[in-house]
DNA sequence: AATAACTTTCAATTATTTTTGAAAGTTTAA
DNA sequence: TTAAACTTTCAAAAATAATTGAAAGTTATT
């Protein structure tokens, strides 16, 4: 396999993946291009490789820099910007995680207490309701916890957790 | 609240979530409607409950049944199925990790492992391609492995609470 | 202050995914 | 074996999400 097509292939596979994560496919494929360009990438270079609009890039290059992980660059003497991913994976891992908290999980755990804290009267349908809600909200918010807790280590932090974890 | 408010509430937050991660929004849905039901849910019912037809309602109990999470019960002088959910939820996350892992995250690993080993020539931008995928299938199989050994702890766990049951 | 070189925005279009519903398929009971 | 009670399938329709492209916006240069 030669160059070009190893990183047409990977560029596909990172946007498929990214989709099948709720990733939209153009911002993961932005990404994957950028990851793997040694140098910034004009928003030109972008539309011309992905063959995709100039609006396209312009608005998922700004959802990656609001995902933080994607920077713009200037160029001395160059009127345009260029773009740079973050290229540390352990870097990039913490932040996705913090990002997909914060939009989807936090507001996910505060409707779940929410409905785990009615009144659950006398019924065993009901009871069921308010316990296995409260399960979810608490498994919910240990999962969340565990992902806040990687940002702290740096190596060997499976190690850590799972020790951290099990007391 | 009262209980139907928010047992309706958790289902549409639980397919919401599910959809932001690439789930389709009706199997959540269904899901979180057996995870909170005590007990088994005829198909009829579940059409009714979620104003769904019996073809997506059919569809998405097959998909749920085939991540493992859902299962068919038979009740005594009826005809018809019912359906409940995998409601211990270590299970469920591990069923759901392996279900992922296997149809994608295993692929893409594939690809990634073709791509990174490319001949890398002497272009530094080919280098840093060859360096950067490495790096990422590391990162990625590393991952990907944490979740089997989270499983593996968690089936240990599992068979010890179940030999303890069990005498 | 006019123009050139860019980027952003967003209504309209296009692509993708999900859902429907009725026909076909299956199983049980009489 | 026939019919009734169910479930599954899948082409078409509907809903949702992504993309385009041109006008509006911004910033630097002359």
């Amino acid at each position: 396999m030669e160059f070009k097509e190893a990183k047409n292939k990977f560029v596909q596979t990172w946007g498929a993946l990214g989709s099948q994560w709720g990733i939209n496919k153009t911002m993961a494929q932005i990404h994957a291009l950028l990851m793997v360009s040694n140098e910034a990438v004009s928003m030109e270079d972008i539309m011309e490789e992905l063959q995709i609009s100039r609006g396209n890039a312009s608005m998922n290059l700004r959802a990656l820099m609001d995902w933080g992980i994607v920077y713009k660059e200037y160029k001395a003497g160059e009127r345009k910007e260029f773009f740079t991913a973050e290229k540390d994976l352990d870097e990039l891992a913490v932040k996705i995680s913090r990002e997909r908290s914060k939009r989807e999980i936090k507001p996910a755990l505060k409707i779940l207490k929410e409905v785990s804290t009615i009144e659950a009267k006398d019924s065993a349908e009901e009871k069921h309701f308010v316990d296995q809600t409260t399960k979810l909200y608490d498994f919910v918010l240990k999962a969340d916890n565990m992902l806040d807790k990687m940002t702290e280590f740096n190596d060997n932090w499976l190690g850590k957790l799972v020790m951290k974890i099990m007391k």
